[in-house]
DNA sequence: ATATGAAATGACACCGGTGACAATTTGTCA
DNA sequence: TGACAAATTGTCACCGGTGTCATTTCATAT
């Protein structure tokens, strides 16, 4: 296995479909730059650093030897000499498709010719070695960055001990993060009195909500930020429209069957997120009850579940992409990591469509 | 910038929150591992890769002092000095956000363990610098392997610059892959002659197909698929019975709209994903058809919103998590690699729900 | 013209592994 | 028992960059 490594140099090449792509073949390293500008390596390695301590003349020219060869500087012996690597952790634990895809497009997108690329780890919280995996994980490739989404985020002794590998870690949550290097917010409060608000301005007193599972920290975020818009407005919500659903489909439709069999059913429901938004649209329409005009309904998340309902729904938008912009651009930021907790907020907003409207007369 | 790197030797750990996460700070070198077991780090080397020459005592001995110090090679300084990396490329356009994450799952599944890594890459086709892009890319990062999603997965010059380059380029897809070092392919054919079958045995005749986009390769075969599979019945599909969608909810509801405004209109839909099928459901509940009873609808796929449909989408299940791990699982075979392509066939069933019934009596 | 300090560059070891090949140990056979 | 081949192990250069520190260059002060 490790004999049979003959593998010459010969180009081999068999590319039937020609030279169409332009394929450097052999791979200019910091030496052939060197040679062809005539300096040494070192200077070489310094124009490419960003080094103040080139002549203006000499930098110059080292540049357009590496435009005309197209040099790029090999990442793993930089890593390995700057003892990091050029790669950022995503990691997540189960959340849905959408919201991963997007954190990945958001990321990359900042990362475009930066020269960090990213490199994905989902793993399972409730694996006994879940910890150790992730921070393994990290050490190995010895992560510039990571990115850690919720609610893999609210650990905070992982975020610690990732963070005294030497390693930026950045959480996105609806809440400050405790042990991150930095984390970029979303303001689900505010989003959420937005949504109270809402309801309140179309004339509904009679308000249920759905949060999510009690080991995520988002849904109490988005309860507390309705309720005290509701408060605000003088409604209150007692306690029995008040229903644990665990962020998916099903729970939203079990939870919204249970709200909607009471005498006295509320005309509103806010879920707290979309899956379960789409449950209360099912619940409703085995029931009978037409939306909105019987029932309204705000999810929160703008997947795209929202679009494919109907009538479309009334939602928040949840900033994904955004967020992970924000935390990429921050990752590749070279300015001092070790300053206060940096913490950027960004907020959310109603969508308003067609699943909101005033409550039935009939009262 | 390159001037006040004084990291010095300092632990400095502020970690509040104690040790719990075990991280061996001083991460251990290929050295220690041959000082400690008393042999030279070439040794430890062969062990490492599995050298058939080293004496079994030597063997033991050195393992015995890898798992004690919980050694784990260096990735950079192993791909440095194998000239390649241990990442796995994963390259998309299209981002259905379910398809990805789901071989992202699938791949890392068969990764585990492996030393190997996963490194996410978007694209964009419909750029000038596309191919140059991603040539790039796995060139930068000397990719061990690319798995490569349709529609990029048909563009075989791409696939051979890949693979010029030395990566193992493996095609997911339905149809076999032209320049794929290795392709696992869905056989949508068969599957959909499946569904044909279904349609047909429950007496539909008046039947209608919506395809998929032109420059995918899926649709048409999933069409043929279908076609043929109706053929052995007997039936036959009017050419304006067939028409073309995007793939996405409201181009299947736009398709539909038109197939159901017909006098003499379809008793049942074929819809090339379940994207277009939640779009035809949303016709017919416009139009006042009620699914089943009054219209049957199949989707392909099987994703997320066939359940989330009412009632539930009778679909085909698209093995994607099976096929990306099989993918992988051929990336980290050790195998020599330049025999005659490789086709791995994978294929999706029927999966019956309550989307489809007898058509109405009414005729 | 000469000393002097800052600016720019180069020489060389080193990061943590592997390949090529030499050296050593072991086993076999004459 | 010596010779020779096979099995095992070690030595050393090298992969492609960067850090450290020495060296060269250059402008300015004396």
């Amino acid at each position: 296995m490790s004999k049979k490594t003959g593998k010459g140099k010969g180009q081999s090449a068999e590319n039937p479909s020609g030279e169409g792509i332009k394929g450097p073949s052999s791979p200019v390293t910091i030496n052939d730059v060197a040679r062809m500008a005539g300096v040494s390596k070192k200077t070489v390695s310094r124009v490419i650093n960003n080094s103040p301590f080139v002549m203006d003349e000499t930098r110059s020219q080292v540049n357009a030897v590496i435009k005309q060869t197209g040099y790029s500087p090999n990442p793993q012996a930089r890593g390995l000499a700057f003892r990091k690597s050029f790669l950022i952790g995503l990691i997540y634990d189960n959340p849905n498709a959408e919201f991963i895809v997007n954190v990945q497009d958001g990321a990359l997108e900042a990362l475009r010719d930066s020269g960090y690329e990213l490199i994905v780890h989902p793993c399972d919280r409730r694996s006994p070695t879940f910890a150790q995996d992730v921070a393994q994980f990290v050490e190995r490739q010895k992560l510039h960055g990571a990115i850690v989404l919720p609610p893999v985020s609210e650990n905070a002794e992982l975020m610690y001990a990732l963070r005294s590998q030497g390693c930026i870690v950045i959480g996105l949550a609806s809440v400050k993060i405790e042990g991150a290097t930095y984390c970029a917010v979303s303001s689900d409060r505010e989003a959420c009195a937005e949504a109270a608000t809402h309801f309140a301005a179309l004339g509904h007193k009679n308000i249920a909500v759905i949060t999510g599972p009690a080991n995520h920290r988002s849904p109490s975020e988005r309860l507390e930020g309705f309720l005290d818009g509701l408060k605000k407005h003088g409604i209150t919500v007692p306690p029995e429209f008040i229903v644990r659903g665990g962020y998916t489909f099903e729970s939203g439709m079990q939870a919204a069957e249970m709200l909607l069999s009471v005498r006295n059913r509320p005309t509103a429901i806010f879920a707290c997120n979309d899956e379960m938004a789409a449950g209360v649209y099912q619940a409703a329409y085995r029931i009978g009850l037409t939306i909105p005009e019987k029932l309204s309904v705000i999810g929160f998340d703008d997947s795209p579940i929202a679009l494919r309902l109907w009538p479309p729904l009334t939602t928040i938008r949840f900033p994904v992409k955004l967020m992970a912009r924000l935390a990429a651009t921050r990752l590749i930021r070279q300015e001092g990591q070790e300053k206060e907790q940096e913490v950027a907020f960004v907020v959310p907003h109603l969508v308003v469509r067609s699943s909101t409207q005033a409550p039935p007369r009939k009262a």
